[in-house]
DNA sequence: GCCGAAATTCACCATGCGGTGAATAATGCG
DNA sequence: CGCATTATTCACCGCATGGTGAATTTCGGC
């Protein structure tokens, strides 16, 4: 039946649903159009119609899940010698809640597509793990920051993060995948915290 | 020009080694047949002919990397003490080696779709870190040897080790991507060396 | 030197993709 | 009420994909 429907109309709430899901699961390559509009019970035709195109729905999806500051909050004001189990605490609640499934769709895309990896890559250190660092880091608080031991530290401590979402929510290793937050946070944060705030030894500069 | 070439063909070897290239960086799914035999230089029909499929393909390309036993050699006859540096060091070389393509094809393919994600996982726990786990926890030496806890570190260690490999390899996080081994080494190792022999606390059973 | 097997290319096919343009029905503002 | 706007479906298009069948050439065992 051609025409519009009676009644206000969800279509494009349900859309960016539907893609959130389809882009987690496979990807912003492998999710079409087709299966997007059939999800949200609707004509693709619609997906042209809000959002002009595949990747305007792409953006659609992206806009939620990017508002860093706002839920960071609580690793920005964390004290330095907590920073670890903070920033671990804060990223499993952001992975498991509702907008997990659009960070997924990021790290997914950002391993299909390189292109999309830069783009993660700077997101990742210029609003999440920089500035973090670059509060708590030792160095920053003996004057002199030397941005390259920050580096360090921003890429090491991403690296162990990073991990921890790819075993628990990507390869789902047990029991990493199923540990409540405390034996995860009880492991996993002090790592993080020493790889941000410990003795970083650099056997390059002796 | 129809019609078989003179001289012996490599036509096999080149679409294998193509075809390695393009998994690795564009994915199972993402990598098509016809870029792959372009990338060998031949024509499409090829990858029937000698593979019966793109699927056929995928399994040859699989083939020379999973030889694990031989491969990881070091990691299983490396001190306890050591076995972290000598594990991630072993990482290090397997996946800039030449085999190292062939490992991205497969991790890129496990985040593109869940179904492969569980083949790896199974490899990962029963053929590459169980076996190290199993040999050089404190728990195996002081006789009962407690599953659940083997695994924790299993699962503990190899999110580090998977993190270093996202970091340095997919997102290309400075300067963990450029820095050399000796400096990965240095600064991962302990992490993971910690995982497989420190003191586990469990904070479920007290 | 013959002849079956292997190697290679070519011309297609069905399918699914993202996208386009038009037709139709309900909404909501004046 | 009247009418522009919006929402929705439909019928297509061009393209790329993986795959098929046949034709053609060389290789290698006898």
């Amino acid at each position: 039946m051609i025409g519009r429907r009676p009644g206000r109309s969800t279509t494009r709430d349900e859309l960016v649903e539907a893609a959130r899901h389809e882009f987690a699961e496979r990807g912003v390559e492998g999710a079409t159009t087709r299966r997007i509009a059939a999800r949200a019970g609707v004509d693709p035709g619609m997906i042209r119609h809000h959002f002009g195109s595949k990747a305007g729905l792409w953006q659609a999806v992206l806009e939620l899940p990017f508002d860093p500051f706002r839920l960071a909050a609580p690793v920005r004001h964390a004290p330095p010698e907590e920073v670890g189990r903070v920033l671990v605490s804060t990223m499993l609640d952001l992975w498991e809640g509702p907008l997990g499934v659009g960070f997924r769709a990021m790290l997914r895309s950002a391993v299909q597509d390189p292109g999309y990896a830069d783009g993660i890559r700077q997101f990742l250190l210029s609003r999440a793990i920089m500035p973090v660092v670059r509060r708590v880091a030792p160095e920053s608080r003996d004057g002199e920051p030397d941005p390259e031991r920050l580096a360090q530290r921003a890429s090491l401590a991403a690296s162990q993060v990073i991990g921890l979402i790819m075993a628990r929510y990507f390869l789902r290793l047990e029991p990493l995948a199923s540990a409540d937050h405390e034996w995860v946070v009880a492991h996993v944060a002090p790592t993080v915290q020493h790889y941000l705030t410990g003795p970083i030894v650099d056997d390059r500069n002796e």
